[in-house]
DNA sequence: CTCCGTTGTTTGTTATAACAAACAACAAGC
DNA sequence: GCTTGTTGTTTGTTATAACAAACAACGGAG
């Protein structure tokens, strides 16, 4: 009978490398790792009370997405973005987001629509309140929003991938961002275009927003130590 | 034999699960596995003679990279690509080495034009002699000569992400579609944009190029079992 | 003959132990 | 005092065993 119930019920046991996995990925993404930070497999299955071999797997599998790097000894460190690697990534992102864009006003459909919209007033709510705890990811389901409207598994996948690879610095900076008000009308624009199936317009939004997003953190990566200017980026032993 | 080689002598130390993924992804691109099949850890370990282990891993990080798909009892197996899930990664490939084409017009070196034209040259004497076998190797070279030009490693990495993703299909196809003679003319027009510095028209051959080959490949979709029409693609267990 | 339950096997998952290489610390020698 | 060799610790790697869930095969009941 118990099997027939668990028959029945279908029980849906998520892996453990899973979760290690997931908590990992939104610890780099809200920035709780310090780049250049060395991630030792113990500690972390200590942290998480599970076995290192689960850790070992997730670990795994963000080096391989790129959103965790390796270091000399095949230790896993969180990456380092330098000046150079965010334009670079920039590059690539303009080039994905802006096709996805175009796609997505090729084939929009109303109810993916209405979500912009909500999304929009709700950023735009968030933005005259200045309560800005949950707008990552409000902003962030906007944009997906938008990218899932392409239905482009493939490149869905791979904006997923650069928003991870990005993710940390993009997190602390885009809040401080959107407060000048420089975001919201590209996200507006964007969503008319949408609307009006102007896929070539809806393109250039999105790759202004992006643009304008990584020049302003650029204008701050002296500022805050957020990103490095040299590649280095390794720890002095010397010095005071 | 050099694998054998190394397992008796210790010559590198090259981690297993390093060799492990290596020999798994050139075996897939080879197309020496079905697509479909799933593939067991323990019958991987043994065909390697090593521990389940390393494996793992292995298959983890190609999951990861989304060159194994994971199935029902999160068995990894080969993807089977559908004709949609082709176009999808053509429309990607376009964006991303068009663009990658066109940042190598930008910043061509002599040296990598002069191995580019080599390159041209040793493809055009094989189509001649019509042996096809380290064709593709040579074909490899010379698109990713181009792309690592670009100097833009985040874009070269979703490149190579892409190859390995349509690889056994491309690789079943292309040695077929060379001696058509129509790739041949898009790689040579190509090479010739980027030496003039035309980023634009670079573009556009290397996009006409693998839009080429994609439609070419759709085309024999019914022919070969290749690719599927639909998204099913069960495997029979019937008779071998 | 067909349907269902039981059982044995397969297979992914996790924990643990043994191992090896690299870093840190400390002590001896010049 | 500075360098160097040795040792202890840290940490990634690999193998192995125990475990649980799912599939296949077999046998009994209707």
């Amino acid at each position: 009978m118990a099997k027939a119930a668990a028959k029945l019920k279908k029980i849906e046991r998520e892996p453990l490398w899973d979760l290690a996995h997931v908590q990992l990925r939104d610890a780099l993404l809200a920035g709780h790792f310090a780049p250049g930070r060395a991630l030792p497999l113990r500690d972390l299955a200590e942290s998480f009370g599970i076995s290192i071999t689960p850790v070992r797997d997730a670990i795994t599998r963000l080096v391989a997405q790129g959103v965790l790097q390796q270091g000399p000894r095949n230790a896993a460190v969180v990456p380092t973005l330098t000046v150079r690697e965010l334009r670079n990534l920039t590059i690539v992102r303009c080039e994905l987001e802006g096709r996805a864009a175009r796609e997505a006003a090729a084939n929009a459909d109303p109810k993916g629509l209405q979500a912009l919209q909500a999304g929009l007033r709700t950023m735009q709510d968030m933005i005259e309140r200045e309560s800005l705890t949950r707008y990552l990811d409000v902003h962030r389901e906007f944009h997906f929003g938008i990218y899932a409207m392409a239905d482009i598994p493939v490149l869905l996948e791979m904006v997923e991938n650069l928003w991870l690879r990005c993710g940390p610095v993009l997190s602390f900076v885009v809040p401080h961002y959107v407060l000048l008000r420089k975001g919201t009308d590209h996200h507006a624009a964007a969503c008319d275009a949408i609307r009006r199936g102007d896929g070539a317009a809806a393109e250039a939004e999105i790759v202004a927003d992006i643009e304008g997003a990584a020049r302003y953190l650029e204008s701050l990566a002296d500022a805050h130590g957020i990103i490095q200017r040299s590649a280095v980026a390794s720890v002095r032993p010397g010095g005071s």
